[in-house]
DNA sequence: CGTGGGCTTGATAGTCCTCAAGTCGGGTGG
DNA sequence: CCACCCGACTTGAGGACTATCAAGCCCACG
């Protein structure tokens, strides 16, 4: 997600490299000192914990992504990460900000444009959650995590790496995991898209970008 | 929202002063020469459409406060906003982006601040949305919005302007007017709070907090 | 081989939507 | 000044979608 050229900088920061197994806290709602990471390998998610318990999650972080961004900014930190799948991820020292914002003003704009790009994606889903049914829902995740992934090349056509959970999809979307399981079945029987062995593949394309109200390129 | 230093930047690069009668757009989806707000008077809202052709509300812009922050890093913009009531705002030039990045340091962090804070906004609306029902919705959107103001001095205790429709809070909510309307009935039966010729009455501070989810203070 | 977690499925219930009719108030034109 | 009209609000009845709860299944793991 950051060029190239703010890589060199991005790795003079790093302090040290971390790995995690599935479903470990990398960050927790709260926190004071906060961590800033660049992923490496592997998925993770940003999420709240309402009031009533019921978690809801924000965003899914992919490779290249950084975590934290937010919360360096703002100080407090509102929202917990974890990890999706095992993951390697290099810790960055929290005064990237100083040097990228006094010294490097490129870097600075990328990482501000780092942080409305994310939140440009919470306003999409938001929409989708305030708006369509369980169907749309689904197929707007699946897209969307399709094309994050193509976006950065060698992904077979229609077919993709998925390694949500139902739980995982259900608090993304505002539905239940049983719920979840039966707007799978019936992407399935219309032979729209399956998930199997935490792959997904799209059997129609043109369907499921209507679905999910996003155009078809 | 931004500090008084920044002012006198802000001021420097505003170019003329608009003002709007309730429910015109200001900046409109899709559009490529995008606009840079500052709000004097009034509130606005920013906005998506979906597919379906419903809309999300997906914040609410008062006073102080800066239109076009996330398009402007963006390039592109990706919803809509409009007035709320009457506005007046100054139009400020886009090029604050590459002076303030380059050479004022402290007001680029102020403004990547800014659009975290909105982040950060719409991630609790999307929890809210995600995991709450119609009550806990309503409790939410009345708490934030009241806070919001007295944030800013000057609010009577537990009275509050509060310019929204019942459309308005439909759609900010994912749920229809119909509905708020049944749910405002019941907050106003068990005397927890009323709306009332565009003002906010908060009856009972601590039940609607805990209903919001929200701490006292 | 037992155990636990995730998945699957059914029956039932609740929340919220849809649609439609009726009310109210403010603005406009005669 | 009054009649009219339109938008926002209100309320009811019925139905759709999704949650809840519970049970059974399967597989990975100890």
């Amino acid at each position: 997600m950051l060029g190239d050229s703010a890589g060199s900088l991005v790795d003079s920061l790093t302090l040290r490299s971390i790995a995690l197994p599935p479903n470990r806290v990398l960050v927790s709602e709260g926190e004071v000192g906060v961590g800033l990471f660049r992923i490496a390998r592997g998925w993770a998610y940003r999420y709240r914990t309402s009031a009533n318990g019921c978690r809801q999650i924000i965003d899914f972080l992919l490779p290249g992504e950084i975590i934290g961004l937010q919360a360096a900014l703002l100080g407090a930190i509102e929202h917990s990460v974890r990890s999706l799948t095992t993951l390697s991820a290099s810790a960055l020292d929290a005064k990237l900000f100083g040097v990228a914002f006094r010294s490097e003003p490129d870097l600075a704009v990328r990482l501000a444009r780092h942080v409305a790009a994310e939140a440009s994606r919470v306003d999409e889903l938001l929409t989708v959650i305030g708006c369509c049914d369980a169907v749309e829902r689904l197929a707007f995740l699946m897209i969307s995590l399709y094309r994050r992934q193509s976006g950065r090349g060698k992904i077979d056509p229609l077919d993709c790496p998925f390694p949500l959970r139902r739980q995982h999809m259900a608090d993304a979307l505002g539905l239940t995991g049983a719920h979840i399981n039966r707007t799978l079945n019936r992407l399935r029987a219309d032979d729209i898209a399956v998930i199997h062995d935490h792959h997904l593949s799209i059997r129609d394309f043109p369907r499921l970008a209507a679905l999910a109200g996003t155009a078809v390129p």
